[in-house]
DNA sequence: ATTCTTTTTGATATAGCTTATCAATTTCAA
DNA sequence: TTGAAATTGATAAGCTATATCAAAAAGAAT
């Protein structure tokens, strides 16, 4: 059994639900996608291809988005490349953008998160993730 | 005069420091870009063809991104296509969107804008602008 | 296990957005 | 006015992501 059984039945869940097949590349890329915190399509593909050299790029992709529609994985567009965030990681973390050189730092921020929960709540929504970005100049770029 | 006036003092200022030119495009451009709040290049491209057929789509992403340079603009990924943000404008509302039915509420929150600063500050950051986007379900898609 | 229908895959073509190229033009300081 | 340097416009090229489609795999029914 793998060690990422709670996401494999949420997949499972959602392919039964909309009548697709669970597939061996599915499997593979879902155990390779919970490694990672985020990941492009093209990193994945050249993580991939040791362990499966014909694992083409556009199933990649599929899966991916697949993975975001069963609330698993949130794309999300960063310069030219859409990176796939893994949801499951807790420490939701956000990121602080340097729009002078591209810099990006992590941050996480519980008070912020509560107050996220308060809007949600005043406004009758149950939050399930977030995205949080924010762009500003960094210390060097500044001068 | 223009009544960009003091954002136009800032494109020349810019130029200056980095021994460029102000030409008729930059400023037909600018012009056009401080009357909304966020404007793709292509758009851009359809909305100045009746001012000047001739103007080219390369110029207007040149333009944009020099604009981003100067802190006039910010460039974000939405989608496939990017965004050029007019930073002038100020008044900035984020997001509620319900994964169910497509629901978006806008809301403001000056306690979150206040934590945000102080990330940004603790790690050298000086804020632009941000992005705040809270995903789950709505009252009404939770049953 | 075999059959059969439906979905998925892999390879590649295609689409869509942005940048690179380069000769001709424009800017601007001397 | 002149001339060096930057800019422009037109278009080619680059890149990422999706569409296409024949072949393969999944999974239900037999």
């Amino acid at each position: 059994m793998s060690k990422h059984a709670k996401e494999m039945e949420i997949l499972k869940e959602h392919l039964e639900k909309h009548q697709l097949k669970f597939t061996r590349q599915r499997e593979l890329i879902l155990d390779a996608f919970l490694k990672q915190e985020h990941i492009t399509a093209e990193e994945m593909y050249h993580q991939l291809a040791r362990k499966d050299p014909h694992l083409g790029l556009a199933t990649i992709y599929r899966t991916l988005n697949l993975f975001c529609e069963a609330g698993l994985a949130q794309a999300r567009h960063f310069g030219t490349q859409t990176q796939y965030d893994n949801v499951s990681h807790k420490g939701h973390h956000d990121h602080l953008i340097c729009t002078g050189c591209g810099k990006i730092v992590e941050f996480e921020n519980c008070d912020i998160e509560r107050l996220q929960e308060e809007v949600a709540t005043k406004n009758g929504f149950t939050i399930t993730t977030h995205r949080l970005e924010l762009y500003g100049l960094c210390t060097r770029c500044r001068h």
